[in-house]
DNA sequence: ATAGGTATACTTGTATACAAGTATAATAGT
DNA sequence: ACTATTATACTTGTATACAAGTATACCTAT
């Protein structure tokens, strides 16, 4: 068997990290993108060869994906579970469900500093469309989402999204580099909703608020979609390959 | 220095998981009881030495604890946080927040099954009252409100719970046992306050599920002060111990 | 006395070794 | 041919070994 030495995952994103977060992002991405199908059950000791590492990280990583449900662990192995559309869609139900108490709780709170920060973040977005790099847009867009829940200072909502967001940043970098081939209009108007969200939170307007997250709820079908194609490709270059 | 063998959590709930998670479950309970107080600086050779296990299981306990913002992992060691007041209003946020929305769902499904099942558990905890066993009482409590969060098979939601499930496991248990040597009428109204719960799925009233989270919400000021009455009785008995 | 460097005793991250348990396949007996 | 048993090749969980890096304390030179 030949062996695949390309990475999914931005490895300059994990450049610093250990060895078992890096296995978590390659995995991750890996199983999200259909490339490790849901059912496969992956070995310790298959997957220290193939990365050519010791179990010890792979344990690791295999853990912190059991923990967002992307993985089973049993006694023989460990299940891939994948995210199907309904999987998808729970998950931007949780996410609307976060950013719906942020932002009530940003009502209640100065949001100067904030509204500046995310500007700049808008900005680099703008960037990023222009060189047209889809993996520095799905980081900006994650950290605008970031930047807003961190900014009510509330422990337990961010552990929330610190549990979803790998998924979810694996599931919008998938999504934008497709985007990037075949759909580039949306890259505008993806960043004409963060600036409805920037209005949202500056005029502190509840109905503008609703509007942003509501556009932001259409465009998961989208999402859903690209992930298919993606999947669709993936496997057929997969087979390619072969 | 005298070694403590002593346990605070219930043995037989962890007596079939591994090492790692037994680890887990002790050091998160003698975290969240401030017999480790914040601060504390962690170091995995020192704890292998103290519950004579290897590193391996340590490591897995510290990065579950890590998950669960109860200690943070930095260079050298690893720096417990616990829980303060604040925290504890926020984790029952999220549960507000979890339930808030679980119910929204529960309207549109058939809860007859479900109604029938808490009707159990609630039964449960009522014999657990008759016995005086707190730690029964807390496990049936919990299980009362993942009985109702797993109805509506949402597995991202379920997802949430599972992360914040263990500390609030812990949170009731030690509050239990303390209110079972002080305040035991506390649990009759704990009891009623679940037959509310039921009352409101049953008849999908919202109004009745409204005032059943209300009267829980006031609950949690109770348990704050429990908490910190756990911790003074605690730390003197350690102190005794020394 | 103080600044700078070095030795030392820690720390984590990863690799390897071992033990206990489980599924699969081959084999022996009927 | 079929069933039961045994051998084997896997699996995970834990212990240990090693490597690389970091803080602390001490020691030396000025």
């Amino acid at each position: 068997m030949e062996k695949r030495e390309e990475f999914l995952f931005p490895l300059k994103w994990i450049a610093n990290a250990s060895t078992g977060v890096r296995l978590a992002s390659e995995l991750r991405i890996r199983i999200i993108s259909g490339l490790i199908p849901a059912g496969t059950v992956l070995s310790e000791n298959k997957l220290a060869q193939e990365f050519e590492v010791s179990r010890s990280p792979i344990r690791e990583a295999l853990k912190t994906l059991a923990s967002e449900n992307m993985i089973r662990l049993e006694r023989m192995g460990a299940v891939v579970i994948g995210l199907n559309e309904q999987d998808i869609k729970e998950l931007y139900d949780v996410r609307l469900l976060i950013e719906t108490f942020v932002y009530e709780r940003i009502l209640k709170i100065d949001t100067t500093k904030l509204v500046q920060e995310l500007s700049k973040i808008r900005e680099m977005m703008e960037v990023a469309i222009k060189y047209k790099d889809a993996d520095e847009f799905s980081y900006q867009d994650v950290l605008f989402h970031e930047t807003v829940i961190r900014s009510i200072d509330h422990s337990y909502i961010y552990l929330i999204w610190n549990n979803a967001k790998p998924v979810m940043e694996s599931l919008i970098l998938l999504s934008m580099r497709m985007r990037l081939e075949e759909k580039v209009d949306d890259f505008s108007r993806i960043l004409k909703n963060h600036d409805l969200y920037i209005e949202a939170i500056q005029t502190k307007d509840r109905d503008i608020m609703i509007q942003a997250m509501h556009q932001n709820f259409d465009d998961v079908q989208g999402t859903v979609d690209d992930l298919w194609m993606s999947q669709q490709m993936l496997t057929k270059k997969g087979e390619q390959n072969q």
